[in-house]
DNA sequence: AATGAATGAGGCTTCATTCAT
DNA sequence: TATGAATGAAGCCTCATTCAT
């Protein structure tokens, strides 16, 4: 037992073969585990023993790196959210072209995102159940990943009606209204599971054509 | 705390000490405690002894009319889904007049029920919270409520692509992408509380605007 | 509900008919009531609900007549070893004719008292169960009610001996002995249950058979 | 108590302060001290918090290895009635020399076992205690122990007749006549305490006499 | 005399956290 | 670094007891 998972190199001992620990990579199983069990049960709910036996490893284990759940909980929630916060960047560079076609690949990707990938759906269910116990967190997601989305819609929006493709609409103080759908479809999957998702792509379709006409400068339409 | 000793309601003088009986009124009372625990919380964190508190009475007595803390979630669940259960009989009546005039009224209801009820937002946390701990109550709340609901509005799309009122979209298909502004302003008020809850009246407008839009026939768009 | 099981007969309210509840018949409806329960789940386990239950009242009135469930079950262990208690006069009459009928009849009396009767069978139990709880009740048993039964026991004995009819033997010092089977019929049943219990007149026969000839002067034996 | 801090078990310092470790001894000790607890106070009286005192450690370390106290009393029942259960193979062995002194030795033995060893002494109170909440181990028991006990001493009786040692008898079909008296000393002693218990040796030869007298064949009877 | 709602102490059980190895 | 036995605070639930009606 002491001497499993132990290769001899070099006259030294260093951690080898499937056994082998790498401990740059603990942490990240563990917030990969307890992510998992979060989603499924909450933060009061969860078991640390849980965490642990997914994790392929102890509960003592876990507070050799995350001093309490709590913080193991931000943690997770700060990983998980990461490519969230990454994406972001990408938005808020200048737009060019008509802005539909910015909007319809803005919201393909967030479909992708927000909808399909469990990862990100969790996080949402996570900062909503978790409101009263982590309000930093949900500020923190608030100020950091969803008010610049949506300050990048509004810009959006404002460039298309600048460049006479949008009308004026309820659109640019609420762009909310647009990312509505992709929303309502995450909150759906997060409800109803899986097996009562709505079909992606025709959904996301449906989301832009609608978004379309609403937008679209009609036929008698003063310029705004 | 304040009705402490003795009450007087309707003109006469009601026990109201710390060991008043009130069989009629204390379930009542215990769910409506249990409620804002409930809410507050999640199913897990919630302690019995929070809800009794609230309750102005003890621990004991929940269990006078509550077999268990399971029991006392199932309750307060169905006890605070009624008004959006007895609402949907109005939905299900033969649509008449302008099809945007149905969706306007109905609309204009699901945000004071959704949006602007406190009651009902919670419940939506609720309902997202303990999914996987309360199955059967999400499921019965989608088969009572939600379906029923997204089948009334693909009624009316569809009344009105009839009377050509609305060319096609995929709003017969997918009646939740009109439904998902309410979504987005619950869940954005949930979230960020109610600081930051977006306007209600504009945001409305701007929503029943841009649906309008979205929904209306065009001057180049072929019946049918 | 006001009237029921009143009756008016000379200007004067009287309890009448089959809900009529005779005040002096409670406190025994309840003993008898708590009987069955302590005999059934043991003082600690004995749930005052469920013997308000069987005696068809209310909890709170057990207290109108005993002031503690310990109370009670001493009330219950003294009311039930009564009839033990009564039938020891007759035994330490002056012993007269055969010793053998004097045990005979004795013992065929006990048999009916303690392995047939239910009563006194659980009374065993409940002794056997609560000694470290109630240290008391046993020692007072033992005292008022085994100890007499084994001096009488003895007493038939030495008067056996006296006569001629039996043997010196360890029954004179251990009337135990004698009365063992006794005993063993009723634990036997008490832990086996009806079912498993032993054929009673067979049983008592072949006891009583056996006794004879264990105590009997043999042929060669001298005189002691 | 007496081993608090360091102790030295073979001349080898072992751990033995308030968290020390012993995997393997502690089912061992927490049995041991619920044993002396379920027999001083029965089931239900029994408070975990007093086993884990008497055990030396803490409440909680009892659910490391016993999921409730139910599991808790069937574990400490299985073990102690353990030595009864090993000790049966011994009398299963066909029977050699004077049926007499088979008896003689057999009885000898259950007294030491049954009287004088408190372990089972408790285990026979606990099985007429908590017959109605624990029936199956009272029926393994009388299965696995008291049953063939009775089919073997009924083997002896036989013998005995078969070899003209013994007259027929209603121990043939009752062998519990034989066995009485052990019981009623088992009973006896857990009833009345030690102090008042009877004289082992001699209340042993007494029964063994009038046993013996009771089954033997005397002189004017017939064989068979 | 009787009710039965209410109480609150106390028990079983869970689980985050500690710590000796 | 990792373990996992041990801890002990806390939560759910029960039930003997109280008390206003």
């Amino acid at each position: 037992m002491a001497s499993a998972g132990k290769g001899v190199i070099g006259g030294k001992t260093v951690p080898a073969g499937p056994r082998r620990r790498r401990k740059e990579e603990r942490p990240g199983e563990i917030v990969e585990a307890a992510f998992e069990e979060f989603a499924r049960s909450g933060f009061a709910a969860t078991k640390l023993d849980d965490v642990a036996a997914r994790a392929g490893i102890t509960k003592g284990t876990i507070y050799l790196y995350f001093p309490s759940k709590e913080d193991l909980f931000l943690a997770t929630m700060r990983e998980m959210s990461r490519p969230s916060r990454e994406h972001l960047a990408a938005l808020t560079a200048a737009p060019q072209g008509p802005a539909m076609a910015i909007l319809r690949s803005h919201f393909t990707f967030e479909y992708a995102q927000m909808v399909e990938d469990r990862r990100t759906r969790e996080i949402i269910r996570m900062l909503l159940a978790e409101v009263s116990r982590f309000p930093d967190v949900v500020e923190r997601w608030r100020a950091e990943v969803i008010g610049p989305e949506v300050e990048a819609l509004r810009r959006v929006v404002r460039y298309g009606i600048e460049r006479g493709e949008f009308r004026p609409s309820a659109a640019e103080e609420f762009p909310h209204l647009l990312f509505a759908p992709v929303i309502m479809a995450c909150t759906w999957r997060l409800m109803f599971g899986d097996d009562h998702a709505l079909d992606g792509a025709a959904y996301l379709e449906g989301h832009l054509d609608l978004m379309e006409r609403g937008l679209a400068r009609g036929e008698g339409d003063v310029r705004g």
